[in-house]
DNA sequence: GTCTATATTATGATAGAC
DNA sequence: GTCTATCATAATATAGAC
């Protein structure tokens, strides 16, 4: 998938490298679309697992969510062709089955509850509390992986011109969603 | 493209559409990465001349960049696939040439212009007179754009979750790079 | 400027031997 | 669990007739 873009995953070309023939590798998986199905399940499983660990071992409030997008941008970065497929979706008859959606769904209940947290902490204004910061949030991310991966993918998260830029961005949230009083954490 | 993705698009599959045989094309194009090159420079040059327009009716300063922003938002809305091959690069041996690149660099400048006039405006501190700031900007088009079109590809500019964002993001660039005085505009 | 014919190469997938 | 053989399909590209 790196050398030849995400939807150019082949199994003729796993069997050459396995040293296998194509007929093989029937055994081990239904069909191209089925593989992409657990690249997919598994890269959403990691993904997710290192993201609650950083939150975790963070804190809480914009602490955590900080430390998960940091988390979740080194993983995107380190894994580009999987992170495309999750969340470009580069393979046009390719549907994610419900089971390899499930982290994804515990992934945006996690950053909904630091958004939440946040604005408990009087980090953030109570409209942060909504869908509509996580869509902040995500096009952030979505907007620094973008660039780094289409521009520089083989720099380090942390480098270059688009990774370090993400704390920055988020160091504005509470010019978007104001605390009302001055309270700090 | 649309159909199949970016790097889904053939020769034949042309030729197909065009009532003709696949042979017929190679009058009109040398090679698939020749049309991809086409396509490519052809693409480059409408979305400059959009958000060329967009920008001059509108000004200068941050009022050309948001204008120019949201021009170029609806054009990239409006072309997904185009607007994918010039700013993603999803087909693997494709190198766009330099010819195609040019209007590429044009659109920079104009941009790096628009931020320069509003330091002198007054709208942002001196710092946004920068590369970093243009790279600012360029996470948050991309961040919305690409979430926009791997979300909800099919709803025009200015609805739905994301592209509504844009103009919320481009407001706290001066809470990013604050002007030193409080003269306004 | 269009066509037929063809070369070359590749793919996903199945049947069935071992 | 691996293989050979095969089916059906598709791609880029060229040669050369018309």
């Amino acid at each position: 998938m790196g050398e030849e873009g995400v939807n150019g995953l082949t199994l003729s070309e796993v069997a050459r490298r396995l040293g296998v023939q194509p007929p093989s590798l029937y055994k081990y998986v239904d069909s191209l679309m089925a593989l992409y199905d657990q690249l997919f399940r598994r890269g959403m499983q990691a993904h997710l697992e290192v993201m609650r660990v950083a939150m975790e071992q963070a804190g809480t409030g914009l602490d955590a969510l900080n430390a998960g997008l940091d988390a979740s941008g080194r993983w995107c970065l380190a894994n580009g062709p999987i992170a495309q497929l999750m969340f470009w979706r580069p393979v046009p008859r390719f549907e994610p089955s419900a089971d390899a959606m499930a982290p994804s769904v515990e992934m945006v209940a996690i950053q909904r509850r630091a958004l939440a947290d946040a604005v408990a902490l009087g980090q953030l204004g109570p409209k942060a509390d909504s869908e509509q910061a996580l869509y902040v949030v995500s096009v952030f991310i979505a907007g620094v992986f973008g660039q780094a991966l289409a521009n520089e993918p083989d720099l380090p998260w942390g480098t270059g011109r688009f990774t370090p830029l993400l704390p920055k961005l988020m160091d504005v949230l509470p010019a978007l969603y104001p605390p009302s009083s001055t309270k700090k954490k």
